[in-house]
DNA sequence: AATGGACTCATACTAAAGTACCAATCCCTT
DNA sequence: AAGGGATTGGTACTTTAGTATGAGTCCATT
C-alpha cells in the first residue's frame, strides 16, 4: 500500500513537471505543441508498461513459491521434506539413501511417514499431492 | 510481426487524433491545456498497460503448453501417453488398468515401453523427464 | 495379400516399494 | 531429570513395479 501511494505521488509529480515544462516551452516558443504531446504520450506509455510489469511480479511469485507454512501444518519434518524432494526428481529409495548418507531402511521409514502425512498411497501420488499443496 | 505493425499504426493514429483534438480544443478555447495533457497522459498510460499485458500472454503460454511434436519425436503412442498421464497423477498400474478398461498386464507393457522411450528407470523419473520435455 | 505398427494379454520372474514393529540416539523443552 | 519429537536403523513381510518373452488381433499402407 505504501508503494502504491508513492507511485501515484511520483506520477502526479511527473505530470506537473511535464505540464510546467510544456507551458514554458510553448510560451517561450522553443518547442512545438505536437512534440510536447508526443513526449508526454511516450513517457506515460512507458510508465504504464513499467508499472504493469512490477504489479505482475508480485502476482506471479506466489503461484510458484513453496508454501513453507503448509509444510509445518502437515507436520512434515526437515528430513522428510528432503526425502520428498528426492522422490520428486525420480530417485529410488537406495539412491536417496546414498545421496543423504543414511541407510535405505531410514528412507523407507521417512517415505512411509510422508505417505501418511500427505494422505497418499504411493510415492507418485505423494509428489502430486505435494504439488497441489504448493510445497514442491 | 503483423500484429506489432498494426499496434504501432494504431498508436500513431491515436496520437494524431489526440493532437488534432487538442489543437482544436485549445484554439477554440473549450479545453485548458492542462486537461489536454492529462488526458493524453492517462490514455497512453493505459495503452502501455494493455500492450504489456498482451505481450505477456504470448510469452506465458508456451511455457505451460504441451509439446505434441516432442511426443511424436519420442515415438510415444497415443495409448502410452494416456498411461503416462495417469502415472503422473499418481495412480497404480491396477488403477490405470481399471480406468482405461484393460488388464494390468497391458499397462505394465505400456509402462515398460514408456520407461525405455523416456530413458527412465522408474515411473517417478519418467514423470520428471516428461515434464522436462514439456509433454506433461 | 502381406508387412508393420499399435494394442492387447499372459506367464514367470526379479527388483523395488511399502507396512508393521521395535529400538537406540540425540536434542529440546518442561 | 523426564518426556517427546526427530532421526536413524533393523527384521520380516506383503504388495507393486518392472523385465523378458511370446503371441494374438486390428488396421492402414504397400
Amino acid at each position: 500500500m505504501k508503494k502504491t501511494i508513492l507511485i501515484f505521488a511520483a506520477l502526479i509529480l511527473a505530470l506537473v513537471l511535464l505540464f510546467q515544462l510544456s507551458t514554458y516551452a510553448i510560451i517561450s516558443g522553443n518547442l512545438e505543441i505536437e512534440i510536447t504531446i508526443a513526449i508526454i504520450a511516450i513517457v506515460f506509455f512507458f510508465i504504464g508498461i513499467m508499472l504493469h510489469k512490477k504489479s505482475l511480479l508480485k502476482q506471479e511469485r506466489p503461484s510458484s513459491e513453496i508454501d513453507s507454512k503448509k509444510i509445518t501444518d502437515l507436520e512434515i519434518s526437515n528430513r522428510e521434506y528432503e526425502v520428498l524432494q528426492q522422490i520428486a526428481i525420480g530417485l529410488s529409495n537406495k539412491e536417496i539413501a546414498e545421496k543423504l548418507f543414511v541407510s535405505e531402511s531410514t528412507i523407507k521409514t521417512h517415505v512411509s511417514n510422508l505417505l501418511i502425512k500427505l494422505n497418499a498411497k504411493r510415492r507418485t501420488q505423494a509428489v502430486q499431492r505435494a504439488k497441489d499443496f504448493q510445497i514442491l
